[in-house]
DNA sequence: CGTTATTTTGAGGATCTTCAACCATAGTGG
DNA sequence: CCACTATGGTTGAAGATCCTCAAAATAACG
């Protein structure tokens, strides 16, 4: 019930869905299964029947090359849909594992044609895939023109951003980060010894601190400066913002982690 | 006249259109503009009112960074569209400009609307959409996870690969590359320096020669080995292969034209 | 509580960068 | 016609960043 509103709440940032849409929604995913850690949901050169949608864990988009080393390319928290161009691309060019326990839900080519027959929903699904590109085009330059300290601080602001816009970070900055540092430096185009030393600076440096798998930003403008973060990038102020919209959003926040 | 077909033969790598279709593009990027070197079609922050499509000439989509350096996501070669997201995301997270004298087709909003009225243009513009997302992932793999070398001949591999499926390169492997050597290091993630002794390496072991502003691949087979390039995630083989199959699709895209 | 995964640290080395030239080419204006 | 300038390509030397290798410490897990 509470997973089910991770994927309205983020692509509410960009319209807001009437009743009968978030119903649709809600009929559409229903059928989910529950998945442990490292589980491949699809694999490269698949052709897969259904859309994935995260509704809690983590996940990632990744490929493997000859020499066995891995690169992340997308990390995908609950909201966020796995694989909306298998209708179109018939072979699946990357892989996609979770990282945690997940609970994800399957559409099938009939649940996402349903969805789009409503304009807001289709419209909201474009957007979630071109913000998705968005979202590479500013991964291919931290890994090409940043150092591995601003590198893993600007992933690290990235992560705080969408996950605040799924509700998932505390009044304090603080949220669940279930990755290790490998994944970090498979993500990153780093080595775990570069991962771990860089993580120690800014901690050293007081801009984040690490309490198990949560991770708490200590300084935010701190590490968005150190970085050059700017969430443009992430697209979430299409809507305009109302106060009356704000409210909303804020109401549902509050129902939620009461729930 | 030669220069309209590019886009439709990149796009037809996926759908059969129909002359009806053929006619309604040709009727749509009619408005066209002769761009310099070096010009910005869209910059960051715009809200731009069209679309744009280049004819002739290379263009590239890049970001700059705080300290000045710029970091190319894109290479946008004859047949490509720029800014397909134009309609949905109101705001550039990215630049765009020409490398080489351009010819471009602007559309509006309307002219889009039109061609996605017939259900084979939409698909093949989504499926050109998917196709891009999928480059990027290969170029973080790239930048990520490859050395200087292997770098430079997996791009060389991929423009070879992108050139050749919309018949820009000769029968000996030959293509213009109007790139300058910094340009490429700003999409590699290198220096200049680099770029110039890597490419020299790859010329001295007989994989590419250069020829003024032509490329030449003088061992196609060696230079993909080298790099593991594998050009699945190009994704241009969506068409069944075989005779029969391609009267299907063309069946299909007629029957969905005409509902 | 032993086993495995993950984090942490150090030392040495490779790759790529930075800096600083110099050369080649093409376009410009006297 | 040729000096002058700008752009791009080429090269070498020195240094920084990040990697590799190796090992120990810590945490997670059945």
């Amino acid at each position: 019930m509470v997973h089910d509103s991770f994927f309205i709440r983020k692509l509410e940032h960009f319209v807001t869905f009437s009743p009968e849409e978030r119903q649709l929604f809600a009929r559409h995913t229903r059928r989910t299964v529950q998945l442990p850690p490292k589980h491949e949901i699809s694999s490269e050169g698949d052709n897969p029947q259904d859309v994935h949608l995260i509704l809690s864990g983590f996940a990632c988009r990744y490929k493997i090359l000859e020499d066995g080393s891995r690169q992340i390319v997308a990390y995908l928290v609950p909201g966020d849909f796995c694989d909306l161009h298998v209708f179109i691309l018939k072979e699946m060019d990357h892989a996609i594992a979770t990282l945690t326990d997940c609970h994800v839900a399957k559409l099938s080519s009939s649940d996402i044609a349903e969805l789009c027959e409503k304009p807001a929903i289709a419209k909201a699904l474009w957007w979630s895939t071109l913000v998705d590109q968005s979202v590479l085009r500013e991964w291919l330059v931290n890994v090409g023109r940043r150092s591995a300290e601003e590198r893993i601080a600007h992933l690290l602001c990235e992560l705080l951003v969408r996950l605040q816009s799924v509700g998932l970070v505390d009044h304090d900055n603080r949220f669940l980060l279930p990755v290790t540092q490998t994944e970090l430096a498979d993500t990153m185009g780093l080595t775990v010894v570069s991962v771990n030393k860089m993580i120690r600076n800014l901690r050293s440096e007081g801009m984040i601190s690490a309490e198990g798998k949560n991770l708490v930003v200590r300084d935010v403008g701190r590490l968005k400066e150190f970085c050059g973060f700017n969430e443009t990038y992430l697209h979430l102020r299409e809507k305009a913002p109302a106060s009356q919209g704000n409210r909303v959003a804020r109401d549902e926040a509050r129902d939620l982690s009461s729930a």
